[in-house]
DNA sequence: GTGAAAGCGCTAACAC
DNA sequence: GTGTTAGCGCTTTCAC
């Protein structure tokens, strides 16, 4: 049934001209030198009426075809990814670009996803997020630009399109402690991310001659769904009934667990303990109760990765972007 | 710098040998002609020092590609498609094929979309989640075979993965009717899917002689996640003091919002008010309290999806996936 | 103003 | 056993 597509030679073909007419009809080319406007346009006209498509692959091949970007999110079970995707596939097809698609396991893709990123002769590899990158190596020697959004260990030859998280935790910190919270907690999953952003919250707190509760920093699990309410539990465990009067969670996925962790244990959020989040997702909103958290202006992060997409290798480094502090209900003056 | 791609060319003609010979080696094609082990090998060798990678736009102008599928999803900020999208990648590598991606924009994709989609020869369109179905006309006319993963309108044509809404409501009705519940409200997003739901609800309900409270079937917005704040207000505005004893919620992401909205009215889950989810994602059992779902069995629905990819236009359609209870502290005796 | 021809990288039918 | 050739669909010299 597979009806065989409409090639350029079989407009030529129908119409009596070359084939070559009409390539430089359909790709605009034809005017700038100078073919006769009516004999185009007849092409043009038949074109569209024959439903003519032209051939990616083929395109591709010539080196005519839209360059492609692989995009690699680190974890699709994370709700701060949909978003993201969701983000860069708009920009991205504002801005022409194809988008070929890989995924992780346990934020590392594959063997045989790298092989099919390779295979598509990338113009850019895009990273949404963290996790080992021990595979970028084949992208970056074939002059593949590596681009980051989020932070993560630093690679050789790979861009980076960071928040400045510092001023993030800065919002969060400044805020708690200006509601007097003394008694500070971090909750986290395991992973780098979470863990730089416990090392901000503890030169944060340092330089205000504070410091997190004793054996209250706590990465449990990879998983950010997971980590959360194990972590209320872990923190449990060590200190007992004293708990902190506020616990800075590394993700609003993470604190979406802990509220949840704290109910467990009986604690009410914020009279007994303020909880913040970092991302702000729709969740946070929707989190009873809100959830303070830190904004991401991620369209303008995902902006300025395909404007380094663009530029290639040389493209200038991107400055932090700064994000803002949504005060919400679940956090209150101690 | 963008150093040109090794091609099986290069190969060779450092080996001084013709360039079919460098195919089918690498292809594996070779010994099924009775070519020399020998030389064989040597080619294979060659290809991996020099780092040899096909060129995927080549291969599939000759026709040898990976079969290639567009994936468009609904909607990536409702929270339910980064697992499914996950879930796709995953089962779609596995199962050979590249993918393609489009986004939504509200739930229908951009006409530059579809044209990039066109462009790519598909061997089939999965299209995980509802919304409009004019675009994908272009795609069943030339062949491609269209898939939806998830209910909605139907369309000639294309051929559907669907779950057994019908039993995954039956069992929220009967949980709740079994604990005693008779002042029942639905609140869901103003979705294909979520309507449909509703209808069921009120079938199962009238089937046992109930029906749900006057006012109290709402769909308020087709946002997912302000849906449910917003559906309490509604109810609230509709009811006043009068409220119903468990809200049906049209999924997860609805349900969160629900929480929210009920807490806002000043009402506690489960001892005024029980609550129920659709869909079992991560933050259901995250959501304080956690809710009572409807689990999706995600993997069969999309491995199912993809047998009917293989199997092209003629394939069998699919039956039903029958989901289960998720059973939890949302809901409670009347 | 238009067409013929070459070639992007790969594969397969057909020679030798 | 191996090489030559043609062609997938498109673009682009270059020749008329």
């Amino acid at each position: 049934m597979k009806a065989r597509r409409i090639t350029q030679k079989d407009i030529a073909r129908e119409l009596g001209v070359s084939s070559s007419l009409v390539s430089r009809s359909l790709a605009g080319t034809a005017p700038a030198i100078g073919a006769n406007p009516g004999t185009v346009r007849r092409i043009q006209e038949q074109a569209r009426r024959v439903g003519y498509i032209p051939n990616a692959a083929a395109r591709q091949l010539r080196g005519h075809g839209q360059p492609v970007v692989g995009l690699v999110a680190a974890d699709l079970e994370d709700p701060y990814f949909g978003p993201a995707v969701a983000e860069v596939i708009r920009q991205s097809h504002r801005a022409g670009f194809a988008l070929t698609l890989a995924g992780f396991e346990r934020r590392q893709p594959g063997l045989s996803d790298v092989d099919l990123l390779l295979q598509h002769d990338l113009k850019a590899l895009l990273i949404l997020g963290g996790g080992p990158l021990d595979w970028v190596k084949p992208f970056v020697e074939r002059g593949v630009a590596v681009i980051r959004i989020g932070r993560g260990l630093a690679y050789p030859g790979m861009a980076e399109v960071t928040l400045d998280e510092r001023t993030g935790m800065g919002l969060v910190v400044r805020h708690l402690t200006d509601l007097g919270h003394r008694k500070l907690a971090f909750i986290g999953a395991k992973l780098e991310v979470h863990e730089y952003r416990l090392s901000l919250v503890r030169q944060l707190l340092r330089r205000r001659g504070l410091s997190l509760m004793r054996g209250c920093a706590i990465l449990s699990d990879p998983d950010v769904n997971e980590a959360g309410v194990r972590g209320v539990d872990l923190l449990a465990a060590a200190r007992g009934e004293d708990w902190p009067t506020a616990i800075i969670c590394s993700s609003d996925a993470v604190a979406l667990g802990v509220l949840r962790g704290l109910a467990n244990h009986g604690l009410r959020v914020p009279e007994h303990v303020s909880v913040t989040g970092f991302d702000d997702l729709a969740l946070a909103r929707l989190a009873t109760p809100p959830l303070t958290s830190v904004r991401q202006p991620l369209a303008d992060m995902v902006g300025d990765a395909l404007r380094m997409v663009r530029a290639g290798r040389e493209a200038k480094p991107s400055v932090p972007h700064v994000p803002s502090l949504m005060v919400r209900a679940s956090t209150t003056s101690a």
